[in-house]
DNA sequence: TTTAAGATGCATTTTATGTGAATCTTTATT
DNA sequence: AATAAAGATTCACATAAAATGCATCTTAAA
């Protein structure tokens, strides 16, 4: 059972937003942070865009900001945003072909479990992940002045 | 996220078995009422066997029959011990790179929302799967006596 | 001794995911 | 205007985990 490493980068992201609020963060600065490459990130960011956590601004100084306050934004969410499917095994797709499907109890105590799991992390949010904003920065080398290389 | 196929048969296959407790059932009668190849299947179940869920009798008028009590079988065990590995993000693993890691929240909210989903299917046995049996046999077409071909 | 069963190991295929290059678009600065 | 620095988009490729299947071995009843 994984969580795709896009969720996982979408969620560092935030931190690495989270934790540098007073400027605008380059998708550069953050990939060579991260140490993947630009392109990669870029996918992700982009979504993170898209569904309206992260604002984009393009050109000469432009860079990312938090749309949302860290503390409306719940782990939860962002997982239930990013990740591609939560069809648990083959009897939650409308395609199924499992014999047992119509009177099967397997499928809605996955279903649950997947609810408890998803509701678990809807207690914590952006801001729970940054309190310690200072160690963040330290361990990240974030600095309040735009690198400029 | 996703459970694996694997995970998925091994519920089927104690499903099947517990629904068919009067007789030994063969791999290749689960298989072709699965519909999957009798060599896929039987990975499956020399798992289950080397757990100690299932009996496996080899020979003629061999087969599969449970070792546990229905009531004693808990999904969530079986999940636990069929999934191949449970480490939801990379900073899960011992090598992870995260920079983030030393000061991070983010792992031990995903760690308590997978013991949440985990304890979840613990309230969930094989018994409450095969409550309705004559049900599930009509579904699978399983016979008192063991189909000839 | 033949047949029917499970067990084991190997090889191949498939699919989801990850990765990166190239190019386009936007905007501040000079 | 021109240039440079940023994000956005599209395409193609690589990789690893799962899934699948074949061949062969082992066991035991008839």
């Amino acid at each position: 059972m994984h969580i795709t490493q896009h969720t996982d980068y979408a969620l560092r992201v935030l931190i690495y937003l989270g934790a540098c609020p007073e400027r605008r963060v380059t998708i550069k600065e953050m990939a060579s942070s991260f140490d993947i490459s630009r392109s990669h990130l870029m996918k992700i960011v982009t979504r993170l865009v898209t569904d309206g956590f992260v604002e984009g601004v393009r050109g000469k100084g432009g860079g990312l900001r938090l749309l949302r306050a860290p503390a409306d934004i719940g782990v939860g969410e962002v997982v239930r945003r990013m990740e591609p499917g939560f069809d648990l095994v083959e009897c939650f797709r409308t395609d199924s072909s499992c014999l047992l499907s119509p009177g099967c109890r397997l499928k809605s105590a996955l279903r649950t479990a997947l609810q408890a799991f998803l509701e678990s992390l809807d207690t914590t949010t952006l801001a729970d992940l940054i309190v310690n904003q200072p160690r963040l920065r330290s361990l990240l080398n974030v600095t309040a002045i735009r690198p400029s290389a």
